[in-house]
DNA sequence: AATATTTTGTTTGGTTCCGAACGTATTCAT
DNA sequence: ATGAATACGTTCGGAACCAAACAAAATATT
């Protein structure tokens, strides 16, 4: 059999620094209010770049459309973002950050930040930078 | 605030990477068979390094011990792994892969492999490995 | 202008996943 | 030995997730 190591090696690290990641922030951070990673995601998305179409925040997100009413509708319950109307377009939605949004990722931001320092903390600047952009080459290969 | 961008940029790609490299190998070769990216693991652990318990199999995949359960109850109903009792502890699961399994991985890991080599086909020998060292590195950075 | 096609978000059904509570097996302390 | 503490796997309830089917709005075709 013909095996690419290498690949397999980079692909398989990625995967299991991703889980460990995730998980760690969700139990640490973010499970005592009530935010997965992706609701995180969507406040942070909102509160740095503001208002944002639904159909970019799912892509961003890296979730289905189907997932993203669901995360939305319970961001909306807890009154963190809110939803209007497209300027031009009936059929679009935007989704915007709410004070208590605000709020909140204000306070959680920095403790998320805190967290991916110290996984990171055995890497010089250079290193993280050499990493980021070996990932965005990955990331911006297209595949056939 | 004083963030530490570096560190930002790093996780977020490493995620983003995470995402769209397991999205896409559920969708073009796991899902046709009914596995997910997890039970697949599984297979290829239990096919390379031959039985294992439970529970480290649980920790290798990153899935907790009740995920676990439901995950190897759907690959015994498939006739994919079987469960087995430990030598000498009677609490403990040794989980080894059938022969139909072992049909399955040998057929399904080359597909998946070669997905890994596409993802990667962008970087040289050296960039893989240099990546591959860096999540290890990240990998095994304690946390407080 | 009328109709067909495409785009957008919602709904629905089913899987994966986690965490907490649980029962059983083992080990430790007394 | 006997009871307490610990370790292991299962069960259960709920959140997150996807894909497919759907309804509404916009755009394209005729």
């Amino acid at each position: 059999m013909n095996i690419d190591h290498d690949s397999m090696a980079t692909m398989s690290n990625i995967f299991r620094v991703a889980t460990k990641f995730r998980s760690h922030v969700e139990r640490e951070v973010l499970n005592q209010h009530n935010l997965s990673f992706s609701t995180f995601t969507i406040l942070w998305i909102t509160w740095i770049r503001g208002p944002k179409e639904f159909k970019e925040l799912a892509m961003d997100c890296g979730v289905s459309k189907g997932t993203m009413t669901g995360l939305i509708k319970g961001l909306i319950k807890m009154d963190l973002v809110s939803r209007g109307k497209h300027k031009t377009d009936g059929r679009r939605l935007m989704i915007s950050i709410t004070p208590a949004g605000r709020r909140l990722i204000k306070k959680i931001f920095p403790q998320v930040n805190r967290l991916e320092t110290l996984f990171n903390k055995q890497l010089k600047v250079k290193e993280k930078r050499d990493l980021a952009n070996l990932l965005r080459i990955i990331l911006n290969t297209s595949l056939p």
